[in-house]
DNA sequence: ATTCTTAATTATGAATTCAAAATTGTTTAA
DNA sequence: TTAAACAATTTTGAATTCATAATTAAGAAT
């Protein structure tokens, strides 16, 4: 694999970790299934070593699963365990929450109040794709803004897990207004400084919203 | 490195990564400090390969950090961050033990039961080590009957990056009987099927005893 | 002596090779 | 025809090799 001709290139393990994770989530690698090691080498043009290194990242990031001489699978997630998966993510976003709300500074409110305010002008505007990823950035500001690095890097680490499953939710428009509507409350409550009250709106944001309310 | 005599043998480089999250956790390996993989391969009696796969794990996991062309050193994980990764333990498993007093049934909540009687046994006999393995088993247990397989498995990641920390506190005993009585006060909880006072007391519990409690 | 240049050494990133295990395919026996 | 035994092939896990980048050491010029 040739790499581009700018300095600072990234070690191909991580390009490879990359694409990996595209396969995954886009399912031409579908859950369930075995990793083709040969395949994928020749299809990416490299060798074993980078894929292999790759592949054990994914595994510990959970999107992965290894099998002891049997080789590499794509985790299957069952929808129990989605729901298994939300829970962990709305304890721990509900607790951030509600940290933030108790702790922030009035600056740092200032920043969610205008991804909150593009967050409102994407669904204005129907753009699912900036409304997705606004939502994820207003999601995850909260979580730095929490201060708990331990706990952001496990609700991110999860949040890939559910990309595994991700599908039909994204065309629900019903669904994103509701979303909408929910992070006013929540922002709302953080700004009035209620942590209790944001603390319970998150997790119920997160119980029901499902998929569509990462 | 020769495989122990058992089957079900563990891949190398998970191996290697408990290995090199022990040596990063007692300071072996210091925080900052550049990682030989020349030295450690002669160490360990081992390739580059499956080091190679460990330090990337580790450093998918936030242990170690990556400079490009220029090696893996060790991060710095702070006392804050133990606290914070204890936040978060304590928040899991907080919400699991409620779930148990809930829901176990009888027969879940006799093997608990069983294994507290070998707990107060071990402390009697002032048997450390066995008092930390059935203390960790009865943690884990209580998440196993709370059947929350991703909550399980952040815990468990995350107790493996508390676990050296945990060495020297090993030594005080009074913290070992203060522990035995929460653990008490635990399962009193849970059996009389009080769901918030059992949550309360597992958050405690873990949020005072840190490094002595896991 | 200090700085600059260049050669030698070492370390990293990645490809290749190799041994052992698992799988597949083929032959033989009932 | 089916099942058991065994050989061939494929795949995994790990060691080794190789090219290049980075670092160190050595030598020349000021």
């Amino acid at each position: 694999m040739k790499n581009n001709q700018f300095l600072a290139t990234r070690p191909l393990y991580i390009e490879v970790a990359d694409l990996l994770r595209e396969k995954i989530f886009n399912h031409e690698l579908s859950p369930g299934s075995w990793i083709d090691e040969q395949q994928l080498t020749q299809l990416f043009g490299i060798s074993r070593t980078p894929l292999r290194e790759a592949i054990k990242v994914l595994a510990s990031e959970g999107l992965i699963t290894m099998k002891i001489r049997r080789g590499a699978y794509v985790t299957e997630v069952d929808i129990t365990e989605i729901g298994q998966i939300f829970e962990v993510i709305a304890l721990l976003e509900g607790q951030g929450v509600k940290k933030v709300a108790q702790h922030a500074t009035d600056q740092e409110l200032e920043i969610l109040d205008s991804i909150h305010l593009k967050l409102e002008k994407a669904a204005a505007d129907r753009d699912i794709d900036k409304f997705f990823e606004l939502n994820q950035e207003f999601h995850d500001k909260v979580q730095e803004i929490g201060g708990n690095r331990w706990m952001r890097k496990v609700i991110s680490d999860l949040r890939q897990v559910l990309k595994l499953q991700r599908r039909n939710s994204l065309t629900k428009m019903g669904r994103l207004e509701q979303s909408l509507k929910e992070h006013r409350q929540i922002l709302s409550a953080i700004i009035s400084r209620k942590g209790d009250l944001a603390q319970e709106l998150m997790i119920n944001h997160l119980k029901q919203g499902h998929v569509a309310a990462i």
